[in-house]
DNA sequence: TACGCGTGGGT
DNA sequence: TACCCAAGCGT
């Protein structure tokens, strides 16, 4: 038998790793970014799926293909194309991120991921974990890409002790997976890893007795397999209450683009702020109006109320409808604004709450007659 | 290192 | 209800 020079035997996979195999070829799942190995199509699939789970990404994965077939057709999109067809999934800075991207890769990369990942790291929006997803999925590199999953059934198979988040943490497991990891196959072992979180080794009550590994995982050989991964403990977050104004001239509502970079950063939506302690929601939105918009209004009916959790604060917001008094709507705070007809409204890329506020608009709109 | 950044499903 | 947490990244 020849040794390689780390002292391996070359392509000789671990019990382990011959466990977790043989399971993946039975039990993997079929998703869609699977079905082939195009480099674009796995970044694209890494990125949506950065904490969002996959049941989420399938149909907003499929009509990005179906739209964006190439990095070229993705790069020469609008903006506000991108947003929408991102609408929904939260994070919207990793679309503006796999936009600028695009850019990149089309000027300096002929339109080709590249398959090292030192430089998948350079683009925005590729941090360590989807580098690593990339090169050994899409180009079969011998590397670990730790993401949730792993981080879970990684630290049960080893019972890490310490925050498997840790840098001292995250250096035991990928060293661990590393020497798991059986050269050149690196792209069934990340995924079979990835499957085996998803669906046996779950967060809550982990399906012991259907896991591949169950022989080898020290956590459940110690029963504490509920106590894996270690976690830090949680804050609170607050509850914060934020009026909204449908401003009205005519047929049209006035809306206006959050900047780039901060929450919901370069959606749409209607404008308004937070409550501030002794004020009621009328004065509050009159303020708040006055200072993002620059003009005075009359605070009319409220058209609804709205609660969102968001992951860092919950929010209620109260959206009015109101009439302008005094002045000219000038973009403030915002990197635009715009006076759109109802019907318009549904091209504008917004958040879960402006869209329930443009939802409960349109049907206040399109009040078809009744009928009988 | 710790925090801001969305949304939806599970319990 | 309220909380957990999910194929993380950027600062």
């Amino acid at each position: 038998m020849i040794l390689s020079e780390t002292g391996t035997i070359p392509h000789m996979a671990s019990t382990i790793a011959q466990a977790l195999l043989a399971w993946y070829a039975e039990h993997a799942r079929d998703l869609p970014w699977r079905r082939q190995r195009d480099p674009y199509a796995v970044w694209v699939s890494e990125v949506m799926l950065q904490q969002t789970r996959a049941d989420t990404v399938v149909p907003y994965y499929l009509r990005w293909m179906d739209r964006f077939p190439t990095v070229e057709a993705f790069a020469s999109a609008s903006r506000d194309e991108v947003l929408r067809m991102w609408e929904g999934l939260g994070y919207y800075r990793r679309a503006h991120n796999l936009h600028q991207a695009a850019h990149i890769l089309v000027v300096e990369y002929d339109g080709k991921l590249p398959n090292e990942v030192d430089k998948l790291r350079d683009l925005p929006g590729i941090g360590p974990y989807t580098a690593a997803a990339i090169a050994a999925i899409a180009f079969n590199q011998d590397v670990i890409a730790i993401d949730g999953n792993l981080r879970r059934v990684l630290s049960r198979l080893i019972d890490l002790t310490i925050d498997p988040r840790s840098s001292e943490g995250e250096r035991c497991l990928r060293s661990w997976a590393l020497r798991e990891c059986p050269s050149g196959q690196s792209s069934a072992f990340n995924q079979a890893l990835m499957d085996l979180g998803a669906m046996v080794c779950l967060p809550r009550t982990p399906n012991c007795d259907a896991c591949p590994l169950v022989r080898s995982c020290l956590a459940l050989k110690r029963g504490v397999q509920d106590e894996r991964p270690m976690k830090p403990p949680r804050k609170q977050i607050p509850h914060i209450t934020v009026t909204a104004a449908v401003l009205r001239d005519g047929e049209h509502v006035l809306i206006g683009r959050r900047p780039e970079g901060v929450l919901l950063g370069g959606l749409w939506e209607f404008p308004g702020g937070r409550l501030e302690p002794e004020e009621t929601l009328e004065s509050c939105l009159r303020r708040e109006i006055g200072e993002e918009i620059g003009v005075e209004i009359e605070v009319g009916a409220r058209l609804g109320v709205f609660d969102h959790a968001y992951t860092h604060f919950r929010v209620t917001v109260h959206a009015f409808e109101c009439k302008l008094i005094r002045g000219e709507p000038q973009a403030i705070d915002h990197s635009e604004i715009r006076w759109v007809s109802p019907e318009q409204l549904r091209e504008y890329p917004m958040g879960k709450i402006d869209r329930a506020i443009s939802t409960t608009i349109l049907q206040a709109t399109d009040q078809p007659p009744i009928e009988g």
